[in-house]
DNA sequence: TCTGAATATCGACAACCGTCGATACGTTTT
DNA sequence: AAAACGTATCGACGGTTGTCGATATTCAGA
């Protein structure tokens, strides 16, 4: 028996729509946190290198084991930098047997470019 | 005596092109920080907004001290912000009589931007 | 030359962040 | 059942960041 994973997947807290380009109307409060957010997590080297190899990778997903020596860090922060980049609607990750295995979200980087637009 | 100031204007550290879409191949570790360095600076709710009114206004450039008011931060703060987004190289600043107007780097949002594509 | 206004800098404080080693948790293999 | 592996969590440490009030600096106008 194949064990069933109808997994809620643990909430989406982000990928939400936010805004529209800064250029465009001056941006709200809120929305200002919500896309701070979403900057702050591509504001470190080792997670701006780690969406690049899940971007770059064939088939679009990458196992965590195959991220930590290309970055050059321990296990753990490899495994927090993967989570703030989750948390950030950035990237998903998907248990398969006992591994992990990580791709990033285009729709959310997309939202995010269109935010810089001039 | 007035105190002579021939100051080299404090190096001109960001703008640079830096990168290619971090889709398009692995983000180096130099190019990495370079870029983070950016990011960072829109990673806060209040640059944000900052950059958001000075991208909207009209002929592309505001006094700062029309940004206090809408910003709701102290004037110190305010300024902060504003140094930390014209070190990153995203706006510029200009003395005019006694007031100091900003602007954005057009060039530079653009190529954040750029960096983003899928 | 003095006064007032606009901006930047300084010093301090609390909060947050990146990093690691140790360890716990879950899964596969033996 | 036990051992081995992959991943996440915990606790701690040092460094950075956002914020403010107070102060310094620069300039315009009287």
């Amino acid at each position: 028996m194949t064990t069933m994973r109808a997994l809620p997947v643990l909430e989406q807290p982000a990928a939400e729509a936010c805004c529209a380009p800064l250029a465009a109307e001056v941006l709200g409060e809120a929305d200002a946190v919500t896309l701070s957010r979403q900057f702050a997590a591509l504001a470190d080297p080792v997670r701006l290198r780690l969406v690049s190899l899940l971007a770059t990778a064939e088939g679009g997903s990458v196992c965590a084991c195959d991220l930590v020596e290309p970055v050059g860090k321990s296990q753990p922060t490899v495994s927090h930098h993967l989570k703030v980049l989750v948390d950030a609607g950035l990237a998903t990750s998907e248990k398969r047997g006992r591994n992990v295995w990580y791709a990033v979200v285009p729709a959310a980087l997309e939202m995010l470019r269109s935010t810089l637009a001039l």
